[in-house]
DNA sequence: GTTCAAGGCCAT
DNA sequence: ATGGCCTTGAAC
Protein backbone atom coordinates (compact mmCIF):
# COMPACT_ATOMS: atom_id res chain seq x y z
CA UNK A 1 0.00 0.00 0.00
CA UNK A 2 1.48 3.40 -0.79
CA UNK A 3 1.92 5.44 1.96
CA UNK A 4 4.13 8.19 0.38
CA UNK A 5 1.96 9.90 -1.35
CA UNK A 6 0.19 11.81 1.09
CA UNK A 7 3.98 12.87 2.37
CA UNK A 8 5.26 13.69 -0.94
CA UNK A 9 2.08 16.42 -0.48
CA UNK A 10 3.98 17.73 2.33
CA UNK A 11 6.57 19.29 0.27
CA UNK A 12 9.28 19.22 2.99
CA UNK A 13 13.30 20.61 2.56
CA UNK A 14 16.15 19.09 3.27
CA UNK A 15 18.19 21.99 2.84
CA UNK A 16 17.52 24.06 6.18
CA UNK A 17 21.15 23.56 7.34
CA UNK A 18 21.08 26.55 10.02
CA UNK A 19 24.82 28.09 9.61
CA UNK A 20 27.06 28.70 11.81
CA UNK A 21 30.41 26.84 13.62
CA UNK A 22 30.00 23.53 14.79
CA UNK A 23 26.85 22.05 13.59
CA UNK A 24 24.15 24.06 14.69
CA UNK A 25 21.74 21.79 13.05
CA UNK A 26 22.31 19.54 16.59
CA UNK A 27 20.58 19.70 19.53
CA UNK A 28 18.84 16.22 19.73
CA UNK A 29 16.04 17.63 17.48
CA UNK A 30 14.38 15.38 15.49
CA UNK A 31 16.67 13.46 12.35
CA UNK A 32 15.85 14.84 8.99
CA UNK A 33 16.90 11.59 7.85
CA UNK A 34 14.10 9.81 8.17
CA UNK A 35 11.47 12.93 6.54
CA UNK A 36 10.88 12.71 2.98
CA UNK A 37 12.97 14.78 0.47
CA UNK A 38 10.28 16.55 -1.87
CA UNK A 39 12.29 18.03 -4.63
CA UNK A 40 10.33 20.77 -7.46
CA UNK A 41 11.12 21.28 -10.33
CA UNK A 42 12.02 19.06 -13.27
CA UNK A 43 16.05 18.59 -13.46
CA UNK A 44 16.00 14.94 -13.93
CA UNK A 45 13.47 12.89 -14.97
CA UNK A 46 13.57 9.20 -13.98
CA UNK A 47 13.19 6.21 -16.53
CA UNK A 48 9.99 4.49 -16.15
CA UNK A 49 11.59 1.19 -16.50
CA UNK A 50 14.18 1.97 -14.07
CA UNK A 51 11.50 1.79 -10.85
CA UNK A 52 11.73 -1.03 -8.86
CA UNK A 53 8.68 -2.64 -7.39
CA UNK A 54 6.67 -1.90 -4.33
CA UNK A 55 9.11 0.85 -2.10
CA UNK A 56 11.38 -1.86 -0.90
CA UNK A 57 14.23 1.23 -2.00
CA UNK A 58 16.70 -0.57 0.55
CA UNK A 59 17.88 -4.00 -1.60
CA UNK A 60 19.17 -6.54 0.43
CA UNK A 61 22.32 -6.85 -1.60
CA UNK A 62 24.91 -4.66 -0.06
CA UNK A 63 24.42 -7.32 2.86
CA UNK A 64 26.70 -10.03 1.50
CA UNK A 65 29.55 -7.93 0.95
CA UNK A 66 32.67 -8.51 -0.78
CA UNK A 67 33.51 -10.85 -3.40
CA UNK A 68 32.31 -14.05 -1.96
CA UNK A 69 29.28 -14.83 -4.14
CA UNK A 70 26.58 -12.92 -2.88
CA UNK A 71 24.93 -16.13 -1.21
CA UNK A 72 23.56 -15.96 1.76
CA UNK A 73 25.79 -17.39 4.55
CA UNK A 74 28.73 -15.79 2.17
CA UNK A 75 28.49 -12.98 5.09
CA UNK A 76 30.19 -15.51 7.37
CA UNK A 77 33.84 -15.95 7.11
CA UNK A 78 35.70 -18.77 6.02
CA UNK A 79 37.15 -21.52 8.62
CA UNK A 80 40.57 -20.25 7.77
CA UNK A 81 40.13 -16.42 8.40
CA UNK A 82 37.85 -17.01 11.59
CA UNK A 83 40.20 -15.50 13.61
CA UNK A 84 43.25 -13.20 13.73
CA UNK A 85 42.07 -10.49 11.12
CA UNK A 86 39.88 -8.39 13.29
CA UNK A 87 40.85 -4.77 12.63
CA UNK A 88 39.18 -1.85 11.28
CA UNK A 89 40.01 -2.52 8.21
CA UNK A 90 37.76 -5.56 7.94
CA UNK A 91 34.95 -3.71 9.56
CA UNK A 92 35.21 -1.06 6.97
CA UNK A 93 35.06 -3.40 4.23
CA UNK A 94 31.66 -3.47 4.02
CA UNK A 95 29.15 -2.50 0.88
CA UNK A 96 27.36 1.14 0.72
CA UNK A 97 24.18 0.92 2.23
CA UNK A 98 23.26 3.46 -1.30
CA UNK A 99 24.50 1.63 -3.91
CA UNK A 100 26.24 -1.37 -2.82
CA UNK A 101 29.82 -0.07 -3.73
CA UNK A 102 32.65 -0.46 -1.71
CA UNK A 103 32.79 1.63 1.30
CA UNK A 104 35.27 4.16 1.59
CA UNK A 105 34.85 5.56 5.06
CA UNK A 106 32.14 7.04 6.87
CA UNK A 107 30.80 10.01 4.99
CA UNK A 108 28.08 12.35 6.79
CA UNK A 109 26.97 9.89 9.26
CA UNK A 110 27.63 6.59 8.15
CA UNK A 111 29.88 4.25 6.35
CA UNK A 112 29.08 4.92 2.07
CA UNK A 113 31.11 4.89 -1.18
CA UNK A 114 33.20 7.91 -2.44
CA UNK A 115 30.88 8.83 -5.12
CA UNK A 116 27.38 8.34 -2.94
CA UNK A 117 30.18 10.74 -0.43
CA UNK A 118 30.01 12.98 -3.82
CA UNK A 119 27.10 13.14 -4.97
CA UNK A 120 25.84 13.39 -0.91
CA UNK A 121 28.16 16.75 -0.41
CA UNK A 122 26.76 18.38 -4.77
CA UNK A 123 23.44 18.07 -3.77
CA UNK A 124 23.15 19.40 -0.69
CA UNK A 125 25.66 22.00 -0.63
CA UNK A 126 24.28 23.55 -4.41
CA UNK A 127 20.57 22.95 -2.91
CA UNK A 128 20.03 20.63 -6.12
CA UNK A 129 16.45 19.61 -6.79
CA UNK A 130 15.36 16.54 -8.64
CA UNK A 131 12.26 14.68 -10.21
CA UNK A 132 11.24 11.29 -10.28
CA UNK A 133 9.58 10.38 -13.67
CA UNK A 134 8.65 7.17 -12.13
CA UNK A 135 6.89 5.92 -8.67
CA UNK A 136 9.71 7.74 -6.42
CA UNK A 137 11.14 3.79 -5.79
CA UNK A 138 13.40 3.46 -8.11
CA UNK A 139 16.22 1.15 -7.56
CA UNK A 140 19.55 2.30 -6.97
CA UNK A 141 22.80 -0.14 -7.34
CA UNK A 142 26.09 1.11 -8.26
CA UNK A 143 25.29 0.53 -12.13
CA UNK A 144 21.79 2.15 -11.95
CA UNK A 145 22.55 5.09 -9.31
CA UNK A 146 23.05 7.71 -11.92
CA UNK A 147 19.82 7.16 -13.31
CA UNK A 148 17.50 8.68 -10.80
CA UNK A 149 18.87 11.09 -8.59
CA UNK A 150 15.97 11.72 -6.28
CA UNK A 151 15.52 8.30 -5.46
CA UNK A 152 18.80 8.68 -4.87
CA UNK A 153 19.49 10.89 -2.97
CA UNK A 154 15.96 9.45 -0.76
CA UNK A 155 18.00 6.51 0.11
CA UNK A 156 20.62 8.51 0.98
CA UNK A 157 18.42 9.95 3.68
CA UNK A 158 16.40 6.89 4.19
CA UNK A 159 19.82 5.03 4.98
CA UNK A 160 20.75 7.44 7.66
CA UNK A 161 22.68 9.93 5.57
CA UNK A 162 23.03 13.38 8.02
CA UNK A 163 22.76 16.78 5.68
CA UNK A 164 23.85 18.75 8.95
CA UNK A 165 27.11 16.57 8.44
CA UNK A 166 27.48 19.01 5.22
CA UNK A 167 28.69 21.94 6.49
CA UNK A 168 27.25 25.44 5.17
CA UNK A 169 30.36 27.35 5.58
CA UNK A 170 32.41 24.52 3.65
CA UNK A 171 35.85 24.77 6.10
CA UNK A 172 37.79 22.56 5.10
CA UNK A 173 39.76 19.75 6.89
CA UNK A 174 39.28 19.07 10.85
CA UNK A 175 36.33 16.35 12.53
CA UNK A 176 33.26 17.21 13.27
CA UNK A 177 30.58 16.40 15.87
CA UNK A 178 30.78 13.22 14.65
CA UNK A 179 33.74 12.15 15.24
CA UNK A 180 32.99 9.85 18.52
CA UNK A 181 30.08 8.39 16.95
CA UNK A 182 32.03 7.16 14.28
CA UNK A 183 34.55 5.50 17.03
CA UNK A 184 31.88 4.13 19.07
CA UNK A 185 30.40 2.58 15.98
CA UNK A 186 33.85 1.60 15.09
CA UNK A 187 34.60 -0.20 18.60
CA UNK A 188 30.70 -2.31 18.59
CA UNK A 189 31.12 -3.43 15.04
CA UNK A 190 34.71 -4.63 16.22
CA UNK A 191 33.05 -6.47 19.00
CA UNK A 192 29.86 -7.65 17.02
CA UNK A 193 32.46 -9.35 14.14
CA UNK A 194 34.46 -10.75 17.44
CA UNK A 195 31.04 -12.13 18.75
CA UNK A 196 29.91 -13.86 15.55
CA UNK A 197 33.55 -15.25 14.60
CA UNK A 198 33.24 -17.06 18.04
CA UNK A 199 29.72 -17.85 17.10
CA UNK A 200 31.12 -19.24 14.10
CA UNK A 201 33.55 -20.77 15.01
CA UNK A 202 31.08 -22.97 17.64
CA UNK A 203 28.56 -23.35 14.78
CA UNK A 204 30.96 -24.75 12.20
CA UNK A 205 31.58 -27.34 14.01
CA UNK A 206 28.23 -28.84 13.71
CA UNK A 207 25.51 -27.02 11.37
CA UNK A 208 28.09 -25.73 8.36
CA UNK A 209 27.35 -22.74 7.02
CA UNK A 210 23.98 -21.28 8.01
CA UNK A 211 22.15 -19.16 5.43
CA UNK A 212 21.85 -15.51 6.07
CA UNK A 213 18.29 -13.54 4.99
CA UNK A 214 17.42 -10.50 6.24
CA UNK A 215 14.38 -8.83 5.71
CA UNK A 216 14.24 -4.88 5.10
CA UNK A 217 11.64 -2.65 5.79
CA UNK A 218 11.35 0.15 3.98
CA UNK A 219 11.64 3.87 4.93
CA UNK A 220 9.32 5.41 7.35
CA UNK A 221 6.62 7.17 5.98
CA UNK A 222 3.39 8.72 7.10
CA UNK A 223 -0.15 9.20 6.39
CA UNK A 224 -3.40 10.39 7.74
CA UNK A 225 -5.61 8.94 10.10
CA UNK A 226 -8.07 9.24 7.52
CA UNK A 227 -6.23 8.28 4.62
CA UNK A 228 -4.72 5.61 6.22
CA UNK A 229 -9.11 4.38 7.07
CA UNK A 230 -9.90 5.17 3.21
CA UNK A 231 -7.17 3.18 2.03
CA UNK A 232 -8.88 0.04 0.31
CA UNK A 233 -9.38 -2.98 1.99
CA UNK A 234 -6.80 -5.87 1.63
CA UNK A 235 -8.33 -9.30 2.43
CA UNK A 236 -5.93 -10.55 5.68
CA UNK A 237 -4.34 -8.15 8.45
CA UNK A 238 -1.04 -5.69 6.81
CA UNK A 239 0.87 -3.21 8.69
CA UNK A 240 1.83 -0.15 8.26
CA UNK A 241 3.87 2.20 7.24
CA UNK A 242 5.75 0.06 5.16
CA UNK A 243 4.30 -3.13 3.48
CA UNK A 244 6.60 -5.14 5.68
CA UNK A 245 8.70 -7.79 4.34
CA UNK A 246 8.54 -11.50 5.72
CA UNK A 247 10.24 -12.32 9.01
CA UNK A 248 13.97 -12.30 8.48
CA UNK A 249 15.60 -15.30 9.06
CA UNK A 250 19.02 -15.28 10.67
CA UNK A 251 21.47 -18.20 10.29
CA UNK A 252 24.44 -18.80 12.56
CA UNK A 253 25.12 -16.02 14.05
CA UNK A 254 24.86 -13.72 17.56
CA UNK A 255 22.61 -11.38 15.57
CA UNK A 256 20.42 -9.10 17.40
CA UNK A 257 17.89 -8.16 17.96
CA UNK A 258 17.16 -11.84 19.98
CA UNK A 259 14.14 -13.45 20.19
CA UNK A 260 12.47 -13.04 23.41
CA UNK A 261 12.15 -16.23 25.96
CA UNK A 262 9.75 -19.12 25.20
CA UNK A 263 6.47 -18.41 26.59
CA UNK A 264 5.25 -20.38 30.04
CA UNK A 265 1.39 -20.12 30.30
CA UNK A 266 -1.47 -21.90 28.74
CA UNK A 267 -2.21 -22.62 24.85
CA UNK A 268 -2.74 -19.36 23.58
CA UNK A 269 0.54 -18.50 24.68
CA UNK A 270 1.57 -21.86 22.98
CA UNK A 271 4.73 -22.41 20.54
CA UNK A 272 4.42 -21.48 16.57
CA UNK A 273 4.73 -24.61 14.75
CA UNK A 274 7.34 -23.06 13.14
CA UNK A 275 9.56 -21.76 15.98
CA UNK A 276 12.06 -25.05 15.57
CA UNK A 277 14.47 -23.14 13.37
CA UNK A 278 16.40 -20.74 14.32
CA UNK A 279 14.55 -17.40 13.54
CA UNK A 280 15.97 -14.14 15.44
CA UNK A 281 13.08 -12.10 14.89
CA UNK A 282 9.90 -14.70 15.60
CA UNK A 283 9.74 -15.05 18.90
CA UNK A 284 6.64 -17.61 20.02
CA UNK A 285 3.23 -17.07 19.35
CA UNK A 286 0.20 -18.76 19.70
CA UNK A 287 -0.55 -20.16 16.45
CA UNK A 288 -3.16 -17.96 14.97
CA UNK A 289 -6.34 -20.40 15.29
CA UNK A 290 -9.41 -19.98 17.60
CA UNK A 291 -8.31 -22.75 19.44
CA UNK A 292 -9.71 -22.23 22.97
CA UNK A 293 -8.11 -22.57 26.17
CA UNK A 294 -6.40 -26.26 27.27
CA UNK A 295 -3.48 -25.87 29.84
CA UNK A 296 -5.13 -23.83 32.20
CA UNK A 297 -7.09 -25.26 35.52
CA UNK A 298 -10.28 -23.76 34.23
CA UNK A 299 -10.22 -24.29 30.52
CA UNK A 300 -8.99 -27.74 29.70
CA UNK A 301 -12.18 -29.12 30.07
CA UNK A 302 -13.48 -27.19 27.55
CA UNK A 303 -11.24 -27.97 25.10
CA UNK A 304 -12.80 -26.53 21.59
CA UNK A 305 -15.87 -26.48 23.09
CA UNK A 306 -18.45 -23.68 24.35
CA UNK A 307 -16.15 -21.05 22.88
CA UNK A 308 -18.52 -18.45 20.98
CA UNK A 309 -18.02 -18.45 17.23
CA UNK A 310 -17.84 -14.87 17.47
CA UNK A 311 -15.10 -14.98 20.04
CA UNK A 312 -13.36 -17.26 17.80
CA UNK A 313 -13.13 -15.02 15.03
CA UNK A 314 -11.86 -11.81 16.92
CA UNK A 315 -9.21 -14.10 17.70
CA UNK A 316 -8.64 -15.00 14.33
CA UNK A 317 -8.30 -11.44 13.81
CA UNK A 318 -5.07 -11.20 16.15
CA UNK A 319 -1.62 -11.40 13.71
CA UNK A 320 0.82 -11.24 16.51
CA UNK A 321 3.10 -12.66 13.76
CA UNK A 322 2.62 -9.99 11.95
CA UNK A 323 3.01 -7.62 14.92
CA UNK A 324 6.52 -9.26 15.67
CA UNK A 325 7.63 -8.91 11.80
CA UNK A 326 6.74 -5.42 11.67
CA UNK A 327 8.13 -4.44 14.67
CA UNK A 328 11.72 -6.41 14.34
CA UNK A 329 11.64 -5.75 11.02
CA UNK A 330 11.48 -1.21 11.73
CA UNK A 331 13.92 -1.93 14.47
CA UNK A 332 16.36 -3.91 12.01
CA UNK A 333 16.16 -1.05 8.79
CA UNK A 334 16.43 1.85 11.28
CA UNK A 335 19.31 1.06 12.82
CA UNK A 336 21.38 -1.66 9.63
CA UNK A 337 25.01 0.44 9.10
CA UNK A 338 23.46 3.43 11.41
CA UNK A 339 25.89 4.18 13.82
CA UNK A 340 23.95 5.49 16.07
CA UNK A 341 20.10 6.09 16.62
CA UNK A 342 17.79 8.22 18.73
CA UNK A 343 16.29 5.47 21.11
CA UNK A 344 13.65 8.42 21.58
CA UNK A 345 13.03 8.92 17.91
CA UNK A 346 12.91 5.09 17.06
CA UNK A 347 10.55 4.61 20.04
CA UNK A 348 8.47 7.05 18.26
CA UNK A 349 8.75 5.19 14.96
CA UNK A 350 7.35 1.46 16.39
CA UNK A 351 4.75 3.36 18.18
CA UNK A 352 3.51 4.85 14.89
CA UNK A 353 3.83 1.59 12.78
CA UNK A 354 1.40 0.01 15.95
CA UNK A 355 -1.22 2.82 15.10
CA UNK A 356 -0.90 2.05 11.91
CA UNK A 357 -1.64 -1.73 12.33
CA UNK A 358 -4.19 -0.72 14.76
CA UNK A 359 -6.03 1.24 12.43
CA UNK A 360 -5.83 -1.66 9.73
CA UNK A 361 -6.62 -4.15 12.49
CA UNK A 362 -9.87 -1.57 12.85
CA UNK A 363 -11.10 -1.22 9.48
CA UNK A 364 -10.51 -5.05 9.27
CA UNK A 365 -13.19 -6.11 12.10
CA UNK A 366 -16.93 -6.57 12.13
CA UNK A 367 -18.74 -3.19 13.68
CA UNK A 368 -16.43 -0.96 13.03
CA UNK A 369 -15.82 -1.25 9.26
CA UNK A 370 -19.48 -0.21 8.58
CA UNK A 371 -19.13 2.91 10.17
CA UNK A 372 -18.93 5.85 8.31
CA UNK A 373 -14.88 7.06 8.14
CA UNK A 374 -15.83 10.01 10.39
CA UNK A 375 -16.71 7.90 13.47
CA UNK A 376 -14.10 5.37 12.99
CA UNK A 377 -11.72 8.18 13.21
CA UNK A 378 -13.29 9.46 16.02
CA UNK A 379 -13.54 6.22 17.81
CA UNK A 380 -9.66 5.70 16.91
CA UNK A 381 -8.79 9.06 18.19
CA UNK A 382 -10.26 8.30 21.37
CA UNK A 383 -8.73 4.52 21.63
CA UNK A 384 -5.49 4.46 20.12
CA UNK A 385 -3.04 5.40 22.96
CA UNK A 386 -5.20 2.51 25.41
CA UNK A 387 -5.03 -0.27 22.53
CA UNK A 388 -1.09 0.43 22.34
CA UNK A 389 -0.68 -0.30 25.95
CA UNK A 390 -3.48 -3.37 25.83
CA UNK A 391 -1.27 -4.53 22.85
CA UNK A 392 1.51 -4.45 25.03
CA UNK A 393 0.67 -6.28 27.97
CA UNK A 394 -0.39 -8.38 25.36
CA UNK A 395 2.25 -9.33 23.86
CA UNK A 396 4.03 -9.62 27.03
CA UNK A 397 1.92 -12.17 28.50
CA UNK A 398 0.97 -13.73 25.72
CA UNK A 399 4.27 -13.97 23.54
CA UNK A 400 6.96 -13.19 25.99
CA UNK A 401 8.04 -9.99 24.59
CA UNK A 402 11.12 -8.93 26.54
CA UNK A 403 12.07 -5.61 27.94
CA UNK A 404 14.70 -4.74 25.97
CA UNK A 405 16.43 -5.89 22.73
CA UNK A 406 19.93 -5.25 21.37
CA UNK A 407 19.74 -3.49 17.44
CA UNK A 408 21.72 -4.18 14.59
CA UNK A 409 23.83 -1.22 15.80
CA UNK A 410 24.46 -2.79 19.01
CA UNK A 411 22.40 -0.30 20.89
CA UNK A 412 20.28 -1.29 23.85
CA UNK A 413 16.23 -0.79 22.75
CA UNK A 414 14.12 -0.41 25.84
CA UNK A 415 10.33 -2.69 24.54
CA UNK A 416 8.95 -1.78 27.62
CA UNK A 417 8.73 1.61 26.99
CA UNK A 418 6.93 1.09 23.92
CA UNK A 419 4.05 -0.10 26.02
CA UNK A 420 4.63 2.75 28.63
CA UNK A 421 4.21 5.49 26.06
CA UNK A 422 8.23 6.61 26.66
CA UNK A 423 7.18 7.14 30.40
CA UNK A 424 9.90 5.20 32.38
CA UNK A 425 8.05 5.30 35.62
CA UNK A 426 5.09 4.08 34.71
CA UNK A 427 6.86 0.85 34.42
CA UNK A 428 5.88 -0.34 37.87
CA UNK A 429 2.64 0.90 37.22
CA UNK A 430 2.38 -1.20 34.19
CA UNK A 431 4.17 -4.56 35.86
CA UNK A 432 1.02 -4.02 38.38
CA UNK A 433 -1.58 -4.28 35.61
CA UNK A 434 0.08 -6.89 34.07
CA UNK A 435 0.02 -8.79 37.63
CA UNK A 436 -3.47 -8.03 38.25
CA UNK A 437 -4.57 -9.46 34.72
CA UNK A 438 -2.31 -12.61 35.09
CA UNK A 439 -4.24 -13.47 38.79
CA UNK A 440 -7.43 -13.02 36.03
CA UNK A 441 -6.09 -15.36 33.71
CA UNK A 442 -6.20 -12.91 31.14
CA UNK A 443 -6.27 -14.50 27.83
CA UNK A 444 -6.49 -13.73 24.18
CA UNK A 445 -9.93 -13.63 24.11
CA UNK A 446 -9.98 -12.09 26.95
CA UNK A 447 -8.08 -9.13 25.45
CA UNK A 448 -9.71 -9.51 21.72
CA UNK A 449 -12.73 -8.41 24.04
CA UNK A 450 -11.66 -5.75 25.71
CA UNK A 451 -9.40 -4.07 22.38
CA UNK A 452 -12.97 -4.32 21.20
CA UNK A 453 -14.75 -2.91 23.90
CA UNK A 454 -12.21 0.07 24.14
CA UNK A 455 -12.46 0.36 20.62
CA UNK A 456 -16.21 0.71 20.07
CA UNK A 457 -16.61 3.43 22.69
CA UNK A 458 -20.41 4.89 22.62
CA UNK A 459 -19.17 7.88 25.07
CA UNK A 460 -16.72 8.99 22.74
CA UNK A 461 -18.03 13.04 21.48
CA UNK A 462 -19.68 13.20 17.85
CA UNK A 463 -20.09 10.13 16.71
CA UNK A 464 -23.10 9.88 14.23
CA UNK A 465 -23.93 6.40 14.58
CA UNK A 466 -23.74 5.80 18.00
CA UNK A 467 -26.52 3.10 18.01
CA UNK A 468 -24.12 1.09 16.10
CA UNK A 469 -21.78 1.37 18.01
CA UNK A 470 -23.34 0.77 21.20
CA UNK A 471 -24.70 -2.38 20.04
CA UNK A 472 -21.08 -3.34 18.92
CA UNK A 473 -19.85 -2.61 22.52
CA UNK A 474 -22.49 -4.27 24.05
CA UNK A 475 -22.66 -7.31 22.09
CA UNK A 476 -19.05 -7.51 22.84
CA UNK A 477 -19.66 -7.27 26.59
CA UNK A 478 -21.84 -10.26 26.30
CA UNK A 479 -19.56 -12.61 24.82
CA UNK A 480 -16.54 -11.70 27.20
CA UNK A 481 -18.99 -11.86 30.21
CA UNK A 482 -19.92 -15.42 28.26
CA UNK A 483 -16.87 -16.73 28.13
CA UNK A 484 -15.27 -15.71 31.06
CA UNK A 485 -18.75 -17.52 33.04
CA UNK A 486 -18.09 -20.70 30.43
CA UNK A 487 -14.22 -21.24 30.64
CA UNK A 488 -13.31 -19.75 33.77
CA UNK A 489 -16.05 -20.61 36.33
CA UNK A 490 -13.90 -20.69 39.06
CA UNK A 491 -12.43 -17.46 39.05
CA UNK A 492 -14.95 -15.14 40.91
CA UNK A 493 -16.77 -12.30 38.92
CA UNK A 494 -13.40 -12.30 36.56
CA UNK A 495 -15.84 -10.30 33.96
CA UNK A 496 -15.84 -7.55 36.82
CA UNK A 497 -12.45 -7.26 36.90
CA UNK A 498 -11.26 -7.18 34.32
CA UNK A 499 -13.98 -3.98 33.59
CA UNK A 500 -12.12 -2.37 36.52
CA UNK A 501 -8.63 -2.87 35.25
CA UNK A 502 -10.41 -0.83 32.24
CA UNK A 503 -9.66 2.88 33.98
CA UNK A 504 -6.43 1.69 34.74
CA UNK A 505 -5.24 1.23 31.48
CA UNK A 506 -6.85 4.52 30.30
CA UNK A 507 -4.60 6.13 32.88
CA UNK A 508 -1.55 5.00 31.85
CA UNK A 509 -2.18 5.45 28.92
CA UNK A 510 -3.34 9.16 29.37
CA UNK A 511 -0.15 10.05 30.91
CA UNK A 512 1.86 8.33 28.24
CA UNK A 513 -0.06 11.04 25.66
CA UNK A 514 0.80 13.32 28.02
CA UNK A 515 4.55 12.46 27.81
CA UNK A 516 4.45 12.41 23.91
CA UNK A 517 2.88 15.32 23.27
CA UNK A 518 4.98 17.21 25.66
CA UNK A 519 8.53 16.18 24.04
CA UNK A 520 6.80 16.42 20.54
CA UNK A 521 6.42 20.24 21.59
CA UNK A 522 9.67 20.44 22.73
CA UNK A 523 10.85 19.44 19.37
CA UNK A 524 12.01 15.99 20.11
CA UNK A 525 9.43 13.33 18.45
CA UNK A 526 9.60 13.37 14.82
CA UNK A 527 7.07 15.56 13.12
CA UNK A 528 4.31 13.96 10.05
CA UNK A 529 3.54 11.01 11.95
CA UNK A 530 0.03 9.04 12.65
CA UNK A 531 1.62 9.25 15.68
CA UNK A 532 1.61 13.45 16.25
CA UNK A 533 -2.18 13.65 14.15
CA UNK A 534 -3.43 11.47 16.68
CA UNK A 535 -2.12 13.40 19.83
CA UNK A 536 -2.83 16.79 18.07
CA UNK A 537 -6.84 15.15 17.02
CA UNK A 538 -7.72 14.66 20.90
CA UNK A 539 -6.35 17.97 21.95
CA UNK A 540 -8.64 19.48 19.02
CA UNK A 541 -11.78 17.66 20.44
C1' DG B 1 53.07 13.36 14.05
C1' DT B 2 49.09 10.65 12.65
C1' DT B 3 44.41 9.98 11.56
C1' DC B 4 40.49 10.55 8.76
C1' DA B 5 36.24 12.91 7.43
C1' DA B 6 35.39 17.07 5.67
C1' DG B 7 35.71 20.03 1.05
C1' DG B 8 38.02 20.75 -3.59
C1' DC B 9 39.72 19.59 -8.14
C1' DC B 10 39.39 17.88 -12.63
C1' DA B 11 39.27 14.15 -16.29
C1' DT B 12 35.52 11.85 -18.01
C1' DA C 1 27.01 15.56 -13.34
C1' DT C 2 29.92 12.05 -11.87
C1' DG C 3 33.48 9.94 -9.14
C1' DG C 4 38.39 9.10 -8.10
C1' DC C 5 41.95 11.37 -6.05
C1' DC C 6 43.91 15.37 -3.49
C1' DT C 7 44.17 18.85 0.29
C1' DT C 8 42.97 20.41 4.66
C1' DG C 9 42.91 20.74 9.65
C1' DA C 10 40.85 19.50 14.38
C1' DA C 11 41.18 15.69 17.40
C1' DC C 12 43.94 12.35 19.16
Amino acid sequence: MDQQTSLMSLNMSPFDLSPGPEGSASGGGPSSASQQYVPQGAAYQCPPEQQSFGYANLDASYLFPTGTGGEPGAYLPTAGTVCDQTDTKDVIEELCPVCGDKVSGYHYGLLTCESCKGFFKRTVQNKKVYTCVAERACHIDKTQRKRCPFCRFQKCLDVGMKLEAVRADRMRGGRNKFGPMYKRDRARKLQMMRQRQIAVQTLRGSLGDGGLVLGFGSPYTAVSVKQEIQIPQVSSLTSSPESSPGPALLGAQPQPPQPPPPPTHDKWEAHSPHSASPDAFTFDTQSNTAATPSSTAEATSTETLRVSPMIREFVQTVDDREWQNALFGLLQSQTYNQCEVDLFELMCKVLDQNLFSQVDWARNTVFFKYLKVDDQMKLLQDSWSVMLVLDHLHQRMHNGLPDETTLHNGQKFDLLCLGLLGVPSLADHFNELQNKLAELKFDVPDYICVKFMLLLNPEVRGIVNVKCVREGYQTVQAALLDYTLTCYPTIQDKFGKLVMVVPEIHALAARGEEHLYQRHCAGQAPTQTLLMEMLHAKRKS
